[in-house]
DNA sequence: TGCTTTAATGACCTGAAAGTCATTTACTAG
DNA sequence: CTAGTAAATGACTTTCAGGTCATTAAAGCA
């Protein structure tokens, strides 16, 4: 029988971002209720108890799931739009929004990141307070930035009149339809929708219209 | 003590109704998971053991109340949108399109209906075969229907080229985003998107496009 | 009015998973 | 080398909700 070596390590500081990587794995998975921590802690390689050193409950622990994830996506969806709050004009918008849907495509091409997003969808009611963080750190502030953008266009008479928040609703639902088609269908669907054709494809429609002005195709003209 | 009369009554037909509509209640308000069937039963106004008379599982109810509420709003969305499979020309696409949105938003305007979305969402990797049932019943035939009916538009020269299918999700996409962030921050944001407001102004940006052709706002130009 | 049927009940059973804690053992300071 | 610390363990406790079933009683019938 060969002892390789000690039964564990001591590793206070690698312990919670694995137990996250671990946790991120089964929750998206099996849904946040369906997630045993057994599961969790077998998959991060401790046991049960170890969980409780870090995280005080099961809720707590998908909290830490959610913020670590979504940070970083968000402030890079931001970044690769170029929106900045009130920097120098950073080109017409018709340029800035194709650029802002395809970093949103990229970054919900992440199956990380898109799988917390439906969860947050689906447990956004057994955790109240989980959708108030979401709502006044994440989708606040990005709605916020991006109806803030397009406002500037307006004023710009760069864009149709309208309430700039439903035009940024305009703009990004079609994104976030593909997301969660493709994270619930995944494995019914064989063929899911892409996200970077789709963010392509619908900025241009958004943007040109998606009407084509009278165009007589030749032959279908009233004869008078 | 007055006793003013049975203790209960025999409904076998009216019970499984009542039982739909209470498990809707408490699964919208607290998830598939979190919801007790005795919370179900209490409000249903009968046994727990009695759901078991008409239900053989906690999941049976629920793709019971799924089908029960969905069905009929699928059906009225293609009604109203009147989206015929091989029917006559109903009109130009320009104005189909709106009434579609419309439809919709009035569909969706239904808490009913948006939890069911909203919780098909959340618990579609728990249960596959729900996932599939939607997806064949449910969101596949309203998505090709609406494709169909781009492709035509498409055919007749009056809709832009490009993927059918992405068309689709550019213009209902908007709704669907709206209609999650109702659900999801219902209690959080006192001033949630309204439904038929951004049905009407996505029509109308989705069709004529967001950009304006360069009117110059007779102020800014620059002078030389 | 009594007999039969079966809708309805609710106390109970049971499995499962969140959370605890006494014990073990890797590491470290002296 | 040794003693002290705390990271890590995993068997155990507790809680809780889905599901069962022997019993009750409402309704139909002769």
């Amino acid at each position: 029988m060969n002892e390789a070596g000690p039964r564990w390590r001591r590793r206070k500081e690698a312990r919670p971002a694995e137990m996250i990587e671990a946790a991120l794995d089964v929750f998206a998975e099996h849904g946040f209720a369906a997630a045993k921590l057994d599961d969790i802690a077998r998959r991060a390689g401790v046991a049960k108890g170890s969980l409780y050193l870090y995280f005080d409950t099961k809720e707590a622990l998908f909290r830490a799931v959610v913020e670590q994830i979504i940070a970083p996506a968000v402030s890079r969806v931001l970044a690769m739009a170029q929106i900045p709050e009130e920097g120098p004009q950073n080109g017409p918008f018709a340029e800035v929004a194709p650029r802002l849907l395809a970093g949103a495509a990229l970054a919900l091409s992440q199956d990380r990141v898109a799988a917390v997003a439906r969860m947050v969808i689906g447990e956004a009611r057994t955790f109240p307070d989980l959708a108030r963080v979401w709502h006044d750190q994440v989708v606040g502030p990005l709605l916020s930035a991006v109806a803030a953008r397009i406002a500037r266009a307006q004023a710009a008479g760069e864009v149709r009149p309208g309430s700039p928040r439903t035009h940024a609703f305009s703009l990004v639902g079609p994104l976030l339809m593909a997301t969660l088609y493709r994270q619930v269908f995944a494995g019914v669907d064989a063929d899911p929708p892409d996200l970077a054709q789709v963010a392509a494809q619908h900025a241009q429609s958004l943007l040109q219209g998606l009407i084509l002005p009278a165009t007589p195709p030749a032959k279908e003209l009233p004869d008078d």
